[in-house]
DNA sequence: GAGTTTGAAACT
DNA sequence: CAGTTTCAAACTC
């Protein structure tokens, strides 16, 4: 899983997003299901969400104050729980050992250039190993943890500014589910932030120990993981090694990381992975990833916040690299893939926000998520960032990189203290694999509604709330256990339930953020895409990626990464708007009538009727998108893009095909678009052109009421204002008592003695037998002087007398 | 709010 | 590819 922040996204060239980077395991589909738990001790049992605790954690800690200890775990059933490793060397290498094929290896040794360099496909060890290098400046101090699901959690002990990072203490506690391959680093780098490392899955091939030097016939994976402290530089260091899979991810948070994976491409999945993870954060500002830079691999996904310069993490594989330390990890675990997901560390000395990224990793997953904290202050390196801009957005793009796993099953990954929720959507790889996918993936851009899917494999990052959360919310509760994306406000979901290979041609022109995952109910080869817009529904920053437990070579692995707009705008801007709902009656909101459909989003919140645009239809829904495709494979293309050069920027590509409105009503598609047709457009009588009277004149008018609108407004706004106003300066005055309002002194006793003024005046009139006339003026001469009493009174008592 | 108009999408 | 039908939004009353 790879997860880059937007800020990187744009930086990162497309090249970078190649799938090759992710080698998928060549395991057959029958075997991916096994992959995620291969030690577990039933495959049946219920995929534990990565925010499950493991019930039995493997644990191996490593301590930089404590001597190089190797911990060797015999047997595939046999899972260490609690064990601590300490070094007292800046290296440490994790040597993970088993008795059946493959074994793994991970090595904690200082970043130096030689290393990320040598980060080549030739790998003669048969052991797959990691290597942590502090860079020379930072130790890994912090205990990581090797799960039982492929992965090592590294707990990075905070350390305050000026702390010796290298003298840290390994307090730092780290879970681990049983069934995974996760290992969480938190000591790397910065402190607070844990790293998680995902060892690649080897499916069904069992993880057994092999000699050094057995490469050539074991698939390795190697690669090198540089953390870099730096936060004033800018980030993004990506490269690719030759023939190998990178695969790096960094969770954003509020500073940018960069990390380098370099990969090695795999031979086969029981070979040995070597992973070498050099830090070049360190909170002195040295690195060493000057060296590195050239063999930059892997992307960065950081959210970094503007203020905060962002932070490179590098991920490098090395060959043969030196190991003080090992530690013998389930064999069943071979890792086979390398996934890191890093959350960006603040400014140095700035106030951190911890981003205290999910620790209780699923073990489903083969990968590596690192997780960084944000360290005092961060090493200072990373070159210049290539930077990788699409659909012509500049918004940030989210990029995740996601094998697709074996189990048909989602995952979350709770980051507590995070404003990110990761769900991590594993799905079954079928088909066998030649080690790695070829074709760079493509950018989505926050504007383009399709999502860009080119390679077989497909990275994609979609924020999405909590799995808990959504499955609250959700309108229509889901049906299946794999159905965990829903969102608060609107869901989005696209192309479930369909063979992948079947479904892949067209994955270039899904809808924008659409992301895969798998459908409930079809199997290892079902999928569920998700739209892009699904992420800014909710409204919030998360990711979801889906996570393949058959690794690196797994041919089939989609990735797909893509800015998830929110109805063809920017998130920023109208990530809260919502669309417009629908009406649809007879189309099931599964046809491109369907506005929420052709926008690829869920129907939420709409009018519509047996709507199947919805989670509980994936299938359906994904018949429904791949029909779509069939007949235009432009369907979820956005219809208004740029004109060729010279023309408008902005166009709709198909034209319009108006007849009776003069496209200047909305039905027509290039006026509602508030864009002139074009030579696209075959329309009759068409009035929407630049010198049409017509069309002037609907602007004028459209401005005129568009300006009435305004007035409106803001005769609303102050009539609300002076209203407010009025009531602000009146209700202290009646309360008060001191200037009262006029009708206030006009009490029930007031008006009681008024009256028995009036009454009296009568009397008199009556009694010297006035005329009738001569009592009205009598009665109306003392009404005046009642009122003149009361008036005159009001200013001097609270309770005017009046006396007749 | 009901009914009509409209043009894109779907279908043949 | 063209003609027809279906559909839902836009529009009118």
């Amino acid at each position: 899983m790879d997860v880059v922040s937007p800020e990187l996204n744009s930086l990162l060239p497309d090249e970078i997003m190649d799938t090759e980077a992710i080698i998928m395991d060549d395991d057959p589909p029958s075997e991916s299901p096994a992959a995620s738990g291969q030690s577990q001790p039933s495959d049946d049992s219920p995929v534990p969400m990565e925010t499950d605790v493991p019930a039995v954690p493997e644990i191996v800690s490593l301590c930089s104050d404590a001597p190089p200890t190797q911990l060797t775990q015999a047997g595939t059933t046999s899972t260490p729980t609690g064990s601590t490793l300490c070094s007292t060397t800046s290296a440490t290498q994790l040597l993970l050992t088993s008795s059946t094929a493959s074994s793994s290896s991970f090595t904690l040794r200082p970043a130096t250039a030689s290393t990320l360099t040598s980060t080549t496909p030739k790998t003669t060890s048969s052991l797959s190993r990691i290597s942590l290098t502090s860079g020379g400046l930072q130790k890994l101090s912090a205990p990581f943890t090797l799960s039982a699901n492929h992965q090592i959690i590294l707990n990075k002990v905070a350390s305050s500014p000026g702390a010796d990072t290298t003298r840290s203490p390994c307090t730092t506690t780290t879970t681990t589910t049983p069934g995974g391959q996760q290992f969480m680093v938190t000591a790397i780098g910065k402190s607070g932030q844990p790293i998680v490392l995902q060892l690649p899955h080897t499916g069904s091939k069992s993880a057994s120990v092999q000699g050094l030097g057995e490469a050539k016939t074991n698939p390795q994976h190697f690669k090198v993981v540089t953390i870099g402290g730096r936060t004033d530089l800018k980030p993004v260091m990506v490269g690719k090694a030759v023939s190998s899979a990178s695969q790096v991810s960094t969770l954003q948070a509020q500073q940018l990381k960069t990390v380098q994976i370099a990969k090695k491409t795999q031979v086969s999945s029981a070979g040995p992975i070597k992973f070498v993870f050099t830090k070049a954060v360190n909170n002195k500002g040295l690195t060493a990833q000057t060296s590195v830079s050239n063999v930059i691999t892997g992307r960065v996904l950081s959210t970094s916040s503007p203020v905060t310069p962002p932070r490179t993490i590098t991920l490098s594989e090395t060959l043969g690299s030196s190991s003080s330390s090992k530690i013998a990890i389930s064999p069943l675990k071979s890792p086979s893939k390398l996934t890191v997901v890093s959350v960006a560390s603040q400014v140095p000395n700035s106030p951190q926000k911890s981003v205290s990224l999910p620790l209780n990793m699923a073990h489903l997953g083969h990968q590596i998520l690192l997780q960084q904290s944000t360290a005092t202050s961060p090493a200072k390196t990373m070159k210049p960032v290539q930077t990788v801009t699409v659909g012509g957005v500049g918004a940030p793009q989210f990029k995740t990189i996601f094998p697709l796993s074996t189990p048909s099953n989602v995952q979350q990954i709770q980051v507590p203290g995070s404003r990110f929720h990761y769900v991590r959507l594993v799905t079954a790889t079928t088909g066998s694999s030649t080690g790695q996918a070829g074709s760079p993936i493509t950018n989505s851009s926050m504007t383009a509604k399709p999502m860009v899917v080119n390679t077989t494999q497909v990275r994609m990052s979609v924020p999405i709330v909590p799995a808990q959360t959504m499955k609250q919310v959700v309108p229509k509760p889901l049906t299946s256990s794999g159905q965990v994306l829903t969102t608060q406000t609107q869901q989005r979901l696209i192309m479930p339930a369909t063979s992948l290979p079947q479904i892949q041609p067209n994955l270039t022109n899904l809808p924008p953020g659409t992301v895969l995952a798998p459908a409930p109910g079809s199997g290892n080869m079902g999928y569920a895409v998700l739209p892009a817009q699904y992420v800014t529904q909710l409204q919030q920053s998360a990711y979801v990626t889906l996570a393949s437990s058959s690794g690196f070579s797994t041919p089939t692995g989609i990735q797909t990464q893509a800015r998830l707009p929110l109805n063809g705008l920017s998130t920023s801007g109208a990530a809260f708007r919502p669309r417009k709902p629908c009406n649809c009656t007879k189309s099931q909101c599964l046809k491109l009538y369907c506005d929420c459909f052709a926008n690829g989003e869920f129907c939420q919140s709409c009018n519509c009727t047996n709507c199947f645009n919805n989670l509980e239809h994936e299938t359906d829904r994904a018949k429904a998108i791949k029909a779509c495709l069939d007949r235009n494979p432009e369907a979820f293309k956005p219809k208004i893009g740029k004109g060729k050069e010279g023309e408008s920027d902005r166009r709709h590509s198909k034209g319009c095909n108006c007849k009776r409105s003069g496209c200047l009503k909305n039905y027509c598609e290039c006026y509602e678009a508030k864009i002139m047709c074009s030579s696209t457009c075959k329309c009759v009588g068409c009035k929407n052109f630049e010198e049409s009277p017509e069309r002037k004149t609907l602007m004028h008018l459209a401005d005129a009421a568009e300006v009435r609108v305004q007035q409106q407004t803001a005769a609303k706004t102050k009539l609300s204002s002076q209203i407010s106003d009025l009531l602000t300066r009146t209700t202290p005055a009646i309360t008060s008592g001191g200037g009262r309002m006029p009708y206030t002194f006009v009490t029930k006793e007031v008006a009681e003695v008024t009256c028995e003024c009036l009454l009296e005046q009568a009397e008199q009139a009556e009694l010297n037998q006035q005329p009738q006339a001569t009592a009205e003026r009598m009665i109306l001469e003392e009404f005046g002087r009642c009122l003149m009493r009361i008036i005159s009174s009001a200013g001097k008592t609270d309770c005017p007398s009046i006396n007749c």
